[in-house]
DNA sequence: TTTATTTTTGAATACTGATTCAAAAAAGGG
DNA sequence: CCCTTTTTTGAATCAGTATTCAAAAATAAA
């Protein structure tokens, strides 16, 4: 029996996580991710459904790693909610910030992608989600947080704040944003707010 | 000589914001849009230079409009800098609640639309942007805000906070979101922070 | 080698839908 | 009414590109 050769499929992926980021989902054209993976157009359909099936599964790699990496460390007791909330803004950054074609299809992509295919669209997203609602109830029962708010209104707000930022930050040249100051000011706001 | 019976520009473009908020722009068809304005295929091309030019054009009206009332605003000086602040959030809030197809659009379109049109998209956007910024930095200087923070980042932050809570928002059908709710938290969190 | 099976190929297909433009319709002026 | 100008029409064009699939290439087994 004959074996494939190399991986097609990681390199197909890759390949589309590159031109999707360059051109956006729906200018990115499959022949161009096929020549970026050094494989035909064809072999694209050997291995992915059809085009959107490649950008789920690319959102799907994400969102797993994501929620693996916050779920290993939310049961640990030995950490304050407010770690937690660090460690949740850094999972993100350091994932995201680390590889600049893919934070640009998850900023410019997934909103569509999900309306697209409210069913199939990975659920480690909303696993992580989940994990950082309860990391925020949790910091409101044990009095470390202000039980004013509405979870599903923070987890929006920060949410779209940080992608918006991820965003900036991805199109700014000019290296006056430096990721430590962004993250550092995100995790201030949100924790203490604009006012003196 | 000949007038023009109604008319057929704002026809079109409200049929266009109805029909991206439908189906996102990559998918909006205008002959979709023509019917929608009871128009003939056609008659779009004689208002608008073609599809991406009708985008354009919806965020021209919808930010020249959100720049002014700002503005009208801004220069009060029995206002505080806190005030003003909560009137820039409210001007946001009123507009794009109002109209929940333009809301639509904005969330999921106009960053994408940047991207292709860092020229031609609308200075009042960026004008808008600049106000807010002088809001906050007045608020840095007569000792409301914290001087900690970098602008810009607080900028992109809020925006893209914004944004994703409309987003939720519109797609949301339970109302257990009230626009009450999710505008005093956004208020309260960006001024005083999650921590007690 | 030869054969069977799997993988890869890329030209051909099939379809969609933006845009054009010649003709028709509507309006006003004389 | 006719003539001129402006507006509107919508069928035809035209380009682009996702997807298919029959054939070719590669590999392993016999």
């Amino acid at each position: 029996m004959r074996l494939k050769e190399g991986n097609k499929e990681i390199d197909i992926l890759n390949a589309a996580i590159a031109v999707f980021a360059e051109s956006g989902f729906h200018n990115a054209k499959i022949a161009k991710i096929a020549e970026t993976a050094n494989v035909a157009a064809g072999s694209v359909y050997v291995y992915f459904k059809n085009k959107e099936d490649l950008l789920l599964k690319i959102f799907d790699q994400l969102w797993e790693k994501l929620y693996n990496e916050l779920y290993a460390m939310v049961e640990r007791k030995e950490l304050s909610p407010v770690d937690k909330f660090d460690f949740m803004i850094d999972v993100l950054f350091d994932n995201l910030t680390s590889n600049a074609a893919l934070s640009a299809v998850f900023v410019n992509e997934q909103n569509q992608a999900i309306q697209r295919n409210p069913e199939r669209f990975t659920p480690n997203y909303e696993k992580f989600m989940q994990l950082g609602e309860k990391i925020v109830r949790e910091g409101i029962k044990s009095n470390h947080f202000n039980s004013k708010y509405d979870v599903k209104v923070l987890r929006a707000f920060i949410f779209g704040g940080l992608r918006h930022l991820l965003h900036i930050w991805a199109g700014n040249t000019d290296s006056s944003l430096s990721l430590n100051k962004i993250r550092k000011n995100v995790k201030d706001l949100v924790k203490n707010g604009l006012m003196k």
